[in-house]
Formats: structure tokens, sequence, C-alpha cells
DNA sequence: CATGAATGAGTCTTCATTCAT
DNA sequence: GATGAATGAAGACTCATTCAT
């Protein structure tokens, strides 16, 4: 069915055959609902194998995560160019971002969804991953503003905020892209330039937001109604 | 353990109870890890019970999503005063979501993580809600920019993109506060506002961001040398 | 196969039905050789069910060793009249012994065999059991010595040596008896009283028996040609 | 790990190391929990070597529980002088034997547990050398009664129960002898000639023990009560 | 209404065994 | 002579689901 059936292949390389049938194995079925009988059928292999090769199915799970998670940041890496000034990196990233998770949907699956679904060893592998990319927007938007001779003392407070912000919106923006039929990278990129940079302000310009400070308890909105009782 | 073990509630009752029971144990363990057996001892019943109302795993999951969605648009739209201007509606209502889904994180991770994750039956059922929420942000731009006569005619697909942003920045900074213990709901709204006023746009004034339009083939970045084939 | 199909039974019915069937196979397979879709249809139920009343593998060859084990040592027991002389008590309990170890085939095979070679948790439920009937002869042979006002102070090291060395021929004469076609109970139980009082010692009654004193080591006899080297 | 990885060594060395492991890992493990692979890895060579050399794990069994009835029999064989009196020979003997299953304790395991406990087939091949020891004392026996001009027609049956009772004591004690720490090959070989010599018959003198002739069955002791029923 | 009794199907995992190199 | 690559078969264990009471 998936790879050809071809027989004695060195184990580097039927290590990755296996690899690929499990990101799309745990992609689409997620981890729990995946069978290592599927898994190892799309291989091309029998169960034995994948056994003597990645131990087991949580292993396995987690060469999956490792992988999948060094092919991203590699993509987004080679996506940008050091030198070139910051609105320009940040939008040559964010386009090897979304191209990288188009073209790899099961494994964005796998990233965003499955790992972060089933246990905190899983959890902990991509949270390696998404650190690594926040710093990265974090040190964008330090340098961005040094560059710009302009709020050279951003509190790093607000700085976490905005890159956590952004980041997450590119998250979402991926699965949407994802799930949204005709939707580029290019788009996907170019809707979260935007909103990082105009956003909503410039719709309300003469209403600058600035949170309240007044207590809200009178008139605070909340739960009223909510139906959810939950022990515990 | 779970619940009381009172003999004979109306049948309501005894529903809500095992709802409840269930967006706990789905929320937490996933559909496929999640047994009918917990959730019928959590929820104080036998399991014939269970089947008695509720019929299947499937159909008791559906009604998780139905119950827990509906809750939350709840939640949100009681949040939000229709005559007040629109940064102070989407102020309140980021903050009553940013409420329910902190207060009720076994049922967000219901919505967001666990029913996008098998199936499209269970994935089709959040994004109703999904959409329901995206359309109340899309109108509030839209009446926002037609209230500050300021660009009138802005174009559907723009305001679409933004929303859709805003929305899945909300949806990823909810889980991040989930998961980071000390962050309120009016700290994740305050960020999320910050995010959409002021942007990175205020941090490089002076060099305005517009997609290049030259074609980017030649010093395209992309995924070159990238290690994944999936089959397929 | 097994016993009859019969449908709705008592828990208690059906769990001894299991530790039946469990007891044959342990006994003439060995624990790990046994396999519990065999146990589960001899029992004539299904393997589910013998998981749901007995947990496990380890738990069921826990529980066929203490049942067994309580039946011999009350076999025993009941065998033997306490008012009795000693020598008539032993022989009473001898062939009570005999007698339920050859009734009771496999269930001698699960103490004496299986729960002695498959792990130190399931040797110390015999030893338990062991260590009582030792005690029980041990106790026999004082009584009698007392009673035949003969050797009062018997060396107690000497005493445990005796009953260690009568329980263990009873044993292996056990296993022997099952073994060798045509032994009964009664057979078995006077040879080991003849041994016990007659012993090889009116066969050479001119050379009575005393350990040599001389330190051996010249004439030593030894393992000269061992081939084993086992390391470690 | 085991042996030393050395190439090229003469097939008869390396099938000694196959045994030597297989002999360690069937003594501790069992017949059916042992695998060929922690011998292979024991014994630092490939599994298509062991199979090469030793056809099955069936053959290879066999073949430890050859190996080492020859080394344990030759053992005895070794330890005593033909020309001495005879309960010098059963004396030698006996410290031969103790020596020898302590200085071993996996290959006694192989011959005294783990053979009886896994098919016919291997119990015969122990049976084989079980029975030329009991010949060896049943022999000594009837020489010994010989020599001492005392009972010449001494009946072969009750012979051969004593020989079985002694070779029994023997069998248990060395099982016993390992498990219990502090006791030497002499102390175990020392109590059982008591056993043998002495008996419990000078500890109740005055009441030499015949078997009771009347019929027991009225006051037959048993298995009254009883709560095993075995099916078939 | 409520439940103790029961199971078919499927999961992960391991093992003895064999080729092709 | 030696081994890395590969597998068919089977085993322990679990789960969603249903009757009979």
């Amino acid at each position: 069915m998936g790879a050809v059936k071809t027989k004695r292949m060195p184990r580097a390389v039927r290590e990755q055959q296996m690899l690929d049938a499990a990101v799309r194995i745990f992609g689409r079925r997620g981890y729990t609902a995946a069978s290592m009988d599927e898994i190892a059928e799309l291989a091309g292999v029998s169960k034995p194998l994948v056994y003597l090769y990645l131990n087991s199915k949580e292993d396995l799970f987690t060469a999956c995560i490792r992988r999948e998670a060094k092919a991203l940041t590699g993509a987004v890496r080679s996506g940008v160019r050091p030198g070139l000034p910051a609105d320009r990196q940040l939008w040559d990233g964010l386009r090897a971002f979304f191209a990288h998770t188009g073209e790899h949907p099961d494994a964005w699956s796998v990233l965003h969804l499955q790992a972060r679904t089933h246990g905190a060893t899983f959890a902990a592998e991509v949270t390696a991953m998404r650190e690594e990319i926040v710093a990265f927007v974090t040190q964008l938007i330090v340098v961005a503003a040094r560059e710009a001779h302009r709020n050279p003392d951003l509190p790093e407070r607000e700085v976490a905020g905005l890159a956590e912000a952004l980041v997450g919106a590119a998250e979402s923006l991926a699965a949407w892209a994802n799930a949204t039929p005709g939707v580029t990278a290019r788009e996907a990129a170019e809707t979260l330039m935007n909103f990082a940079w105009a956003g909503l302000a410039n719709l309300m310009a003469d209403r600058p937001w600035t949170p309240p400070e007044e207590p809200e308890a009178p008139e605070a909105p909340g739960e009223l109604g909510e139906p959810v009782a939950q022990p515990g």
C-alpha cells in the first residue's frame, strides 16, 4: 500500500519510512486511535520490525515529534536571512512557517494538536520547540525596537505577551489555512503581518484603547447562566 | 467518588451529572483514551444507564461538545452590552471568554483540542460555534469602522482575515493562560487588546509594512533541505 | 469443552471454576507456558471475565497457590487426631498428605514445582505453607521425644534438620508417587515411615555412622572434571 | 557482556560458551521465560549462530540437561572410592553431590526444577540421570546389607523404596541448602546421614513403628471437607 | 428504573526462527 | 563462518457494548 515493498533496506532508510508512516497516521487518527498495525502496514514492514527499531508506541511518537519539530524549526531558520531588517525577517519567517505547515499538514497536526493532547511527556517535547520559536520572535521584536530607536526600554513582560500572541495567532492560522481550501502560505502570512502592523487601531483611530481602571464588579460581565458545574 | 450517590433523580439532572463527568474525563484523557467505565464511575451511575441516556460514546462526546459550546458562546454573549462602543464590547467579550475558559479548563480542552482531533464529525460541531464567534467579531469590526467614519468600504476579505487572526490569537492565548500559572483572564484580555491596537507597528513606526510585490522566486527562502518526505 | 456452559452464575461460583481451570493448566503447562486463553476456555468463560474477577495472570496464579495451599494444609490437619501418640499422628498426617497430593496432582504440581520456579513472590507464598508443615512436624518430633522420656533436651538445630529432611523426602515421594503408576498413598506413607524409623541403620548395625573428624582435604572428592564454567 | 567477544573460536569452545549461557538463563528464568536473544547475548554470539550449532530452543535445552546431568553424575562418581565400606561411599557421594549442586545452582535448577516442569521429553532426560543415581544407591544398600551379613534377602521392593526416599531427601535438601544461606555441603550431607541412620527411631525407641493392619475405613482420616473440586 | 454478568474485537508487545549478504 | 534484516504467530490485557434479572 504505502511505500513500495522493497526488501532488505539499510536501517536508517527503513526508520525514516516508519517515521513517515507514523507521522501520517498519528496526525490523522491521534495518538491513541492510531494503531501500530496500521503504521507498520503503511510503512510496508512487519510490526516486529517497528518495535525492533523504535521500541514502543511512546518512543515512536516521541521520535516523530522530535523529527518534525527539527524539520519545522529548520525550515523557518532556512527561510530567514539574518542580515535583513526585522520586518523582512518576520515576513520571511512566517512565509517559511506557513509553507512548511501547509506542505506537511500531518506533521503540523502531530506537533500542534496530538502532541499536546497526550501526556506531559509529549507536550514537553513540543514546548521546547515552541519556546525556541517564541525566543526567536521575541528577539526579533527587541532588535526591531532598537533599530527604530523607539521605545528602547520596552518592558520585558509586554514584549513576551506580544510574542506569545503573535506565535499563537500564527499557530491558529496554520490550522485554519490547512482546513480552508484555497488559502496559500503567502496569504496566511500577509493576514498575520497586516494584523500585527495595522491591527484594529486604524479602524478606531480616534478612540485609542487603554484598559479601564475602575473596578468592574458592579457591571462585571461573567458566567451568568453558565450551566456547567464541574465537580472538583 | 464523583457525585454523591443519590438514588432516584430526575433524568435531566442525571444527564447533567453524566455530562459533567464526561467533560472532565474527555478533557483530560482525550476522546480515545477516555473510558466509559471511568466516566460512569465518576458520574456515580452504572454503565448501562449511561448508554440508556446517551446511546454511545460518540453521542456522549457530541453532547459534551454541544453543551460546552453553548455555554461558552452564552458566557461571551452575557458579557457584552450591545449598546456600548465597539472597543468596549470587544474588551468585555474577551474578558468573558478568558474567564470562562479559565474556569472550565476541561471544557475548553474538549472544545479546542479534543473535538478537533478525532474525526470530521466532531470537528464540524465545533466549527459551528467558532463561526458564530468569528461572525460576532467580524460584525464588531465592521460596526467599529463605520462608527469611526473611517475606511467605510473595508474590503470584506481583509476584515475576515483580521477576525480570524484575532479569534485564533484568543484561542491560543486561552490555552496558554490555562497552562501558565498566575495568568488571569484580565491579563490575557489585556495582552490581546494591546496586540490588536498597538501591534508591532509603533515599534517600527518609520518602516511601515507592505507586502513585497516582486516575484520572490530567485531569492525565495523556503524549505530547501527539508528532510521530510511524507508518502502521499 | 471444560465445564458445562451455563450462563449467568454468581460470581463466587464462577471464580471457583476459573481457579479449577487455572490450577489444571498451570499445573500441566507451567506458569509461563499457560495461556489465559486456554484457562478461560477450559473454565467456559470469556477472557475478559477472567480479568474482571482476577485482575491479572500474576494474581490468578497467586490465587491458585493460596487456595491449594490452604486445601493441602487443611487436608493434613483434618487427617490428624491431636490426642493420639506422635507416631500415629505422623502416620495419619503422611497418609492424608499423600492422599491429597495424589488426588490433586495438578495442585501439587502448582505448589511443588511451578510456584517455586517463577519469581520470589510466588515462592514466598509456598514457603509460608511449607513452614507451617515443617513446624507441625518439628513439634511432633519434640513431643514424641518428650513422651518417650528420651533425649529430653534434643538440640534444636538437629531437630530442624530432621524435620527438614522428613518433609523434603515426603515432597519428593509425592512427586514420585504421582509419576509412578500403581503407587498408592498408603504405600508412599509406609515407605517414608520405614525410612524414618529403620533408615539404613539396621542394615549396617555393626558399623554405626559418625561424621569423620579429620580434614578430608588430601583425599577430598570433588568436582574433578566438572565441565561447567558458569560466568559470574 | 558475558564472555569476552573473541573472534574465530573452534566450534567446540563456542558451543560450551553457549551452553554456559543457556544453563544460566534457563536456570534463572525457566524454559519458557528464557529468551534466545538473552542467551545469545550472554554467550557473546549472534543468534543465528546459536541456531546453526544447536538447532532450536528445545535442542538447546536438551543439550543443557544432558551436559549438566553428565557433570553431576560424574562429580558424584569422582567423589566415591569403590573399595571403601558402603557407609563411607555414601558419605563421600553425598558430599560430592551437595558440593556440586551448591557450586552450580543454575545447573541444579535446570535439572531439578526446570526440566521437570516443561513437558515429558525433558523430564525423561532427567529421569535417566535420576535412575542412574537411584541404581547406584540401591546397589550400595544391597552391598552394605550383604557386607553386614544382615538381612541377606532384603525384599527388593523395600530397598527400592528406601533408595527412593534417600535420593528424594537428598534432592530436597540440595534445593534447601541452595536457598538457605550459610548451609555448607558438609552440613547438608551430615543432616541426611543422621536422618538415614538415626531417623526418628531412637526418639521413640519403646514404640517401634509397624503399619496398622486393620482396615482404616471407619476411622480413616482423609480429605473430608476438601474444598477442591478439580474438573476432570 | 437500575445493574451485575458477560463478551467480541482489537491493542500493544514479544519471541522463535530464517534468509540474503 | 558470521550477521543484520525481517517476520508469522501468539500472548497479556482492555474496551465499548449488551442482556437477563
